[in-house]
DNA sequence: TTCAGAAATGAACGTCAGTCAACATCGATT
DNA sequence: AATCGATGTTGACTGACGTTCATTTCTGAA
């Protein structure tokens, strides 16, 4: 048995183990965007990670348990960047509503991304749950401010993330013309209960750029 | 070559052709609804539908194309009772409502419909394509008489359309209480612009019964 | 009856997620 | 240092599934 194996990484078996680990995600990552959740195969996502084809199943439990992990990694990092551009802002409604523009300018520009909203439950479903607990600060802040009006925070987010992801495929296949993800913005805090006028208010304003992925 | 071959149904061929045609959707969307569309297999549907292996694909050029159309059958059963029910409203913005209304309820309640969500990209594309004439329509006329704000109804839908994927999946998942679905669809008509107060005040309606499938 | 084109058929193929028995590596114990 | 059990790794293998295609069957016209 083991004597210590205090939190972290201590014996090699747990760091090669990790390595293993970070590895497969970061090359599921990259075949993931490179070719799309479908096309991606466990074989070439273990070769790309150099390591066994059966090694994968050590870490994962299916393919669809590592994009899932895959996809959170995405949103988590998405999530530091933006908490990190907004922790000078004072207006959590204005919080909400540059973490959803932020998403969508992500998610739209960024090439890697497309492949990925083919899945729209998964990256919904990651979304909500790394985005979430951020997300629906704000908005109950925002709410107490008399800025937003809903019943339950987690059931608009739940709607938001759909919808952003709805409109980010639209986006991806040019159904769409530059103004509209500014509208889709407007569009979204009226589903928090904003009023149409201070929704196009809060658009108005500057604002600050992203740091670095 | 043929000599007249009119519109309709003419010759066994075409008989034949449609009826096999006809057979493998119906077959389709009995196994989808129920063992979801990954693990419904194509020699199953096939077999449901009494027609060789092959035959499917002398008519959908693949399982993705046969999902399709079958999705978009499905929208179409339900545009046309939402469209029967609605025919003697005044308030366009109420018909909105009630389809948005009608489709959780359909998408929730409907065991069949479960596993259809689970790709949710798939089901939007059909939501919209299907029913989005008709609810963009309603939008329109909605905007006009002032009751709805926005710039471009299609955008509206379509991020409505998802939305209301993203709700009923979490509905249908258990997080959710009974009194959301009402509050779902103020969010949905917050999301089209109107204030939350006379989003409430429609919801408190009384809904007609929607006819029979 | 004959024939050409349209449609149906099901065996066969390639691909891929997932499995497993053999093997390697490590930490602990003596 | 030698040994042992446990934890991880490996890659050949399997079964399942979407798709193809050579062959057969059906149909309407001549």
């Amino acid at each position: 048995m083991t004597t210590g194996a205090v939190a972290g990484t201590k014996t090699r078996h747990e760091r090669r183990r990790r390595k293993n680990r970070e590895a497969l995600i970061n090359a599921g990552y990259k075949i993931i965007a490179e070719k799309g959740i479908d096309a991606a195969t466990m074989a070439e996502i273990a070769e790309a990670a150099d390591v066994g084809a059966g090694t994968a199943y050590n870490h994962f439990a299916s393919k669809d348990e590592l994009v899932m992990v895959v996809m959170e990694q995405v949103m988590h990092r998405l999530a530091i960047r933006i908490k990190a551009a907004t922790e000078s802002f004072d207006d959590p409604a204005q919080v909400f509503a540059f973490g959803v523009l932020t998403t969508m300018q992500t998610a739209t520009t960024d090439s890697r991304w497309r492949w990925l909203l083919r899945r729209s439950e998964v990256i919904a479903d990651a979304m909500f749950r790394v985005l979430g607990p951020y997300a629906i600060h704000d908005l109950e802040r925002a709410a107490k401010a008399k800025r937003f009006r809903f019943r339950d925070a987690a059931l608009v987010y739940r709607m938001a993330t759909h919808a952003i992801v709805g409109f980010c495929l639209t986006a991806c296949d040019g159904e769409t013309t530059p103004g509209d993800m500014n509208e889709a913005v407007v569009l979204l805090l009226g589903l928090a209960g904003m009023s149409r006028k201070e929704a196009e208010e809060i658009c108005k304003r500057n604002w600050p750029k992203l740091p670095r992925d």
